[in-house]
DNA sequence: GCAAAAGTGTTCGTAGTACACCCATGA
DNA sequence: TCATGGGTGTACTACGAACACTTTTGC
């Protein structure tokens, strides 16, 4: 721990600890983020990402579930199953003009959600295709952008790409994933085949039930398998960010 | 930013924020981890990370720098050029018995360096080799694995083994990282063709000097490449942490 | 019928695997 | 000389890329 001679914490100008929530989803074939418009100085008008302080018994991912659930506006229940994962921890002295604050950054990846309303907090919630995210509050427009950096390399060689899908879906919804955060197309039949032999990657639904999304042949419909990993990987064509 | 109704940061127990490092190197064909002798309680006479403050006006990733100083001897410019990378964010409210401690981890992967002499701050600092550590105070033990979970991952599609080697060095040298670090034997002559097809990995030391590690033809030698990424990855055998 | 999407099959090239083999050095 | 590690070549295989083709729906 090598704590100096003689240094108290608490002679300091204590530290804030809070989480920041990226929190992306596929909406209408574009990548979407959820950002929330701040009431209150600084930055106020502002849109920046959801977020709070840490309380005092609560550990970070605790709290980054409590405010995900109050942000989007679904039950506990519902948010103890997403896909919620630390991303970094933001630590510049001057990243908040008010204080030193110390955030700590979470990536939350969702199904398609009905519009939030805006948490209870005053603040307007709403989900904005990432491509047209105005300059964000804070430091809040790098954690985003690194949360879509990773995001985009897990895919590769994680099953994370069910996370964005409802509980079930078509290969080709899950496609679609693929393509809407690389932004390049893939190749149909060869998609189906790598996820298909992958082992647990995705399960099929016994239930012949079927369903289309549209026009086109219905699709036979899969949930999400027990595997995370993904060996070999799906690699994105080109080998670089698109 | 989300601040609730009412709410004074200032008013709850401060949180303190501290950097632990988990500093590995690869040394006599072991993996091993930079670990000091704790002098004070808790936990005294344990060893752990380490690790230490962040003072006010500094951020985390400055703060590791400077006790990855203080703790291996090295100059600051030496430091400077190290690989550092955050980990991960440790939060759980009790994993320090005295008060709120919010921990940045980071890894730090250095090249065999002379053995450190104790930092200065009375604990004693040792090169322990991975396998032999003994349990670690606080929750560094977790640390610890994590940081060689993430840096056997990261060899597999990162150029990051370079930085467990001398500015100068051997294709055997490089691949008995990976092989120190996954455990697994891998093919010399595939190796390095893989290495040495991917560009940027690495680049001939263009004087014609040679070395030899012992008995054995002399190697041509290398330094590492531009590049950080590594298309496509170098899968480690069976695909599964060994 | 036509468009659109699902699903199946086939070909081709390349990258990884598993070797065999030669070279240069130290003991 | 032998053991040890560096360096080169090669055949086999598997997997991904590309693309043709059939099927099933909505309009």
């Amino acid at each position: 721990m090598n704590i100096p001679e003689g240094y108290d914490p608490r002679a300091f100008e204590p530290f804030a600890v809070t989480v920041d929530l990226a929190v992306l989803t596929v909406r209408a074939d574009r990548l979407h983020a959820l950002l929330v418009q701040r009431g209150q100085e600084p930055y106020a008008g502002s849109w920046a990402l959801p977020g709070g302080f840490v309380l005092p018994r609560e550990s970070a991912g605790t709290a980054a579930r409590r405010e995900l659930a109050e942000e989007t506006g679904l039950s506990g229940a519902t948010v103890a199953g997403l896909h919620l994962e630390q991303l970094r921890t933001y630590t510049e002295p001057d990243r908040d003009p008010r204080m030193r604050v110390v955030s700590v950054a979470y990536t939350a990846l969702v199904p398609d959600l009905p519009e939030p309303r805006g948490g209870g907090d005053a603040a307007e919630a709403r989900w904005l295709p990432y491509d047209e995210v105005p300059p964000l509050a804070f430091d809040h427009g790098r954690i985003l952008a690194d949360a879509r950096e990773r995001v985009g390399a897990k895919l590769e060689y994680t099953c994370l790409a069910t996370a964005f899908c409802p509980p079930e879906f078509t290969l080709g919804e899950l496609r679609q994933v693929y393509e809407t955060v690389w932004g390049v197309p893939l190749d149909r039949p060869n998609f189906r085949r790598k996820v298909l032999t992958t082992p647990g990657f995705v399960e099929a639904v016994e239930g012949p039930p079927r369903r289309t999304g549209g026009r086109g042949k219905p699709a036979a419909l899969y949930r999400a398998g027990g595997a995370t990993a993904l060996h070999p990987p799906l690699l994105r064509p080109e080998g670089r960010t698109a």
